[in-house]
DNA sequence: GGAATTGTCTTAGCGGCTAAGATGTTCGGC
DNA sequence: GCCGAACATCTTAGCCGCTAAGACAATTCC
C-alpha cells in the first residue's frame, strides 16, 4: 500500500471492527424485539432479501443449516406468521417459504428508526461527498462478499 | 431529509443491510474456523476489545448471556488456550479473564486477509476522500451505538 | 413401469442456555 | 474482631435447538 500511513489502517480497521460488533448486537436485540432467535431472524431475513420465494432446501444452504433445523425454522417462522408455507406447483417436492408482508407493520418502528439514524448521519455531507461515500459503500460491500464466501 | 432523493436513501439502505448479513456470515465462518461457537467467540471479541482484563460477570453483562452460560464460555476458551482465568488480587470472589495473545498467531492469516481486503478497498481513494470516508464512519460508528443501545 | 434421485420431515442424541441455588469472599454495623 | 447481608462465580436440573441418519413422498431417468 503506498502513501497510507500505518495509524490510518489502524483506525479504519478499528472502526470496522467496531461496527461489526455493534451490527451483530443490532442484529440480535432486533430478533428478541420480534420474539425470534437469531437463527430464525438470519432465516428470515435471507427470505426477505431474495428475488423470489426460497425453498426450505435453499435456505438450509445459505444459512449453513442442517435440512431438519430449517424445518424448526420454518416451523417457528410460520406459527409468528411470518412467513407461509406454500407447495411448489411445479415440483410437490419443494416447500416454497413466502414472507408474509403484513406482519412486519407491526415493526415499522424498528426500520424507521434505523432508517433515521442513517439520515441523520448522512445529512452531514454534500452531495459530492455522498458520491465517495457511496462509491466506498459499493466496493467494500463487493469485496466483502469475496472475502467471505473464500473464508 | 432536505436535497436527498428517495432512491439515494434506498441505496444506502441497501448496502447497510447487505453489509450486516455479510458481517454476520463472516463472524460465524471465522468462530468455525477457530474451533469456537459464535457465542465463544463474541465473549472473546469482547475480551480483546476491552481495556483491561473483563471480570466474568461483566462478560455476563455485555453479552447478555446469564453468569452460568459465562462459566461455560469461559472454561472452551480456556480450554482451547485463549483466554487463562486469574483470581482478582484485590478482590478475590472476581475471575478476571485474561487473553493470552500468543494464541492468535495460528488465526493470523484471517485478519491479514481482512486487512488486505480493507486496503484493497480504500487504495481506490485518495486523501481527501479518504478523510471523507473516515468521518463518515466515524459518524456511523458513533450513531449506530445509540440506536443499539436503545433498541 | 421400476429404480434411483431429490426435497422435506421425523427422530434420537448431544450440547449450550436459563434459572435457581450452592459456595466462597467481602463489606458494614456493632 | 464478629456476624449477617451483599456480592461474584460456579454447579445443577431442565429445556430447547442443532446435527445426523433415516423415513416418506414426489420426480426423473432409463
Amino acid at each position: 500500500m503506498f502513501g497510507m500511513e500505518p495509524e490510518v489502517l489502524e483506525r479504519f480497521t478499528w472502526y470496522m471492527r467496531e461496527h461489526s460488533a455493534l451490527t451483530i448486537m443490532f442484529h440480535t436485540k432486533v430478533a428478541e424485539q420480534m420474539g425470534l432467535s437469531a437463527t430464525d431472524e438470519k432465516c428470515l431475513d435471507l427470505a426477505i432479501r431474495a428475488e423470489g420465494p426460497l425453498t426450505a432446501g435453499r435456505i438450509a444452504e445459505l444459512s449453513g443449516l442442517s435440512t431438519g433445523a430449517v424445518t424448526g425454522v420454518i416451523d417457528r417462522l410460520e406459527r409468528a406468521g411470518y412467513v407461509r408455507r406454500v407447495r411448489d406447483p411445479h415440483d410437490r417436492r419443494k416447500v416454497l417459504v413466502e414472507v408474509t408482508p403484513a406482519e412486519f407493520v407491526k415493526f415499522g418502528h424498528l426500520f424507521e428508526k434505523a432508517q433515521a439514524s442513517l439520515v441523520e448521519v448522512l445529512s452531514h455531507f454534500d452531495e459530492a461527498e455522498l458520491q465517495v461515500i457511496e462509491r466506498y459503500l459499493q466496493l467494500q460491500v463487493e469485496t466483502f462478499r469475496k472475502r467471505v464466501i473464500d473464508t
